[in-house]
DNA sequence: TTGAAAGCGCTAACAC
DNA sequence: GTGTTAGCGCTTTCAA
């Protein structure tokens, strides 16, 4: 057939006219499913080829009752929204895809705002979603719950009977403390930010668990929490110093980098005033220097596994409830 | 109705026989098309309303030919992809959508990888795309321009007939490195990042263009471009200095990072030493100690804009081929 | 092994 | 102003 006259939209009606055969013989062809002559079945697949046939996923969609999207839930805090950790989650995410039937539909969920994801699902637009993070009292937890709509988050939650892909970070802090203070730290202070998110509320519980280990009462007046803005976090930094801790963990990536800059512009060296360690580092601080001491996660392979969990679901699997993945610690130069 | 016996699906199928009106007056109710009188529409309003009535996309999507959803192309590239930049844009599409019925698919693309644009496309799960940015020889502008879907991408490019978004880079470019030079620079230096993306060129055209307006012959020793790893950045940004440079301009926020690094592990003094000035600049780079002096454009208004023009063609409105955005110039303490 | 026909939920001529 | 009907492209009984 020429180029020119080459129709842009060619459906099975039009190959089984071509072919001289029914549309359902066509699409059993396509879609494998019930029995088809081979001869038969390789005409059609080698016509669709040669004739460069699409399918049309609305009608696909309709006739399956699936839209073959899922949605892929982003924070749209301001101080969170483009942490390195949420782009490197999504890159799993569409690593994952890749090797399936499914495309990823954006939503942006804030703690007060989750209309976009509303939209999505009672639009109807996927058969699942992915939710980044968890918060405590998580409303796009409690909206997916109700919707009946397949959902598994990144992180935990209290919530029952909800999937949850998660490292497992109360296990990795509380030995990452450990090991700090094993190294001869002997006045940890913490600092963390908002703790409305789960993950911060569990980081805390590890680092007093490690300090616990090893016979170190937490001390209050070194735990500086629920840190919203840069500027608090570096009043934070400021005050764990001058509280007269020996050595500063950080919750993640953000506070660590904060505390980072406040230092250098109070001339505060690291590690020679005051030790550093994060619980998260990304790689904008990886060539910091020195290096960041660093309790490390991959997110990437949390989007993969959330994904294909979620995959599992869809299709009617079962899975478990709790996905914990590993961690890996890091010690470098500054702790 | 009582909650549990709640239908989950309610079609318009429902709606009419419930309310002994025809499927055609519900639709009609519903989209506002054709005639209707106002106590019918009223009515079924009502009955939608109360029983949580919701469209499917599929069908609706079946019927129009249409699917309300754009995509949003990613770079892919590892050191690309998780730049600030990308994620403000992003923000700003799905801010534009928000208004509108249209929902926002991602595809990953990178250099010479854009299967999952061309999956998306050819199966037809969008009726627009959006590219976050142009490469010289870009694969994806080519297999848009063939496949015949709507598209606009954030950026320039030589290709015609491709609807532009962009900053006025060459301009601003031009004005800032003027501006620099009026300060007092004498050797200034350009350090780059690859030039197979467009916006690098035009920045080195900017630049060059700056120089020449002020009687100054550009240097090609004092040009350091295609810097790929944050390797590369620092020793371009070294020779640089070894090279006399008084000013170092960086063509984007993680050149500036890097360099800035680099500059700290060898104590180079900013701007003692040297003077370090970006052709765009991100948060993260913004409470740096000296504060950056940068060309500064506004990455989700490019967003927003590319949505909303995009959004246009699609609805058949006829738009300019080149949209030009501003800039600010930040003069700040590092130049 | 293949085909006819109904149906997924919605839209849009075309009647009345 | 409202209803009838056909149709969007695909899947899936049910027959043959």
């Amino acid at each position: 057939m020429d180029k020119n006259t080459e129709k842009t939209n060619i459906t099975i009606g039009d190959v089984a006219e071509a072919l001289g055969i029914s549309k359902t013989t066509v699409s059993r062809a396509i879609s494998g499913k019930g029995r088809i002559g081979e001869a038969t079945r390789q005409r059609v697949l080698e016509y669709i080829k040669e004739n460069n046939y699409k399918p049309n996923p609305m009608a696909k969609g309709l006739a399956d009752q699936k839209t073959y999207n899922i949605c892929w839930a982003v924070p749209g805090d301001y101080n969170v929204y483009d942490l390195p950790f949420f782009q490197r989650c999504m890159a799993g995410v569409i690593e994952e895809t890749q090797q399936t039937n499914y495309d990823i539909l954006l939503a942006q969920v804030s703690e007060n705002d989750i209309s976009s994801l509303e939209r999505i699902v009672n639009n109807k637009k996927v058969d699942g979603v992915i939710l980044s993070r968890t918060l405590v009292d998580d409303k796009s937890i409690k909206f997916m719950k109700e919707s009946g709509v397949s959902f598994v988050v990144i992180g935990s939650t209290q919530e029952s009977g909800v999937i949850q892909i998660d490292n497992d970070h109360i296990t990795g802090c509380r030995e990452f403390t450990s090991k700090l203070v094993e190294k001869g730290n002997k006045k940890l202070a913490l600092v963390g930010g908002q703790m409305n998110h789960v993950v911060n509320i569990t980081r805390k519980n590890g680092f007093i668990e490690g300090l616990k280990m090893n016979g170190i009462t937490p001390d209050p007046n070194l735990m500086f929490l629920d840190n919203a803005t840069s500027k608090e976090v570096g009043d934070a930094a400021m005050k764990a110093v001058k509280a007269g801790a020996d050595c500063i963990v950080c919750m993640d990536d953000r506070i660590s980098y904060n505390a980072i800059m406040r230092f250098r512009k109070e001339d505060i060296s690291i590690p020679g005033v005051v030790k550093l360690a994060s619980f998260y580092n990304s790689d904008f601080l990886s060539n910091n220097q020195p290096a960041i001491t660093t309790l490390q996660y991959d997110p990437k392979e949390l989007g993969i596994i959330a994904c294909r969990t979620l995959l599992k679901i869809i299709g009617g699997e079962q899975v478990d409830t709790k996905i914990n993945l590993g961690y890996e610690m890091l010690m470098k130069g500054s702790a």
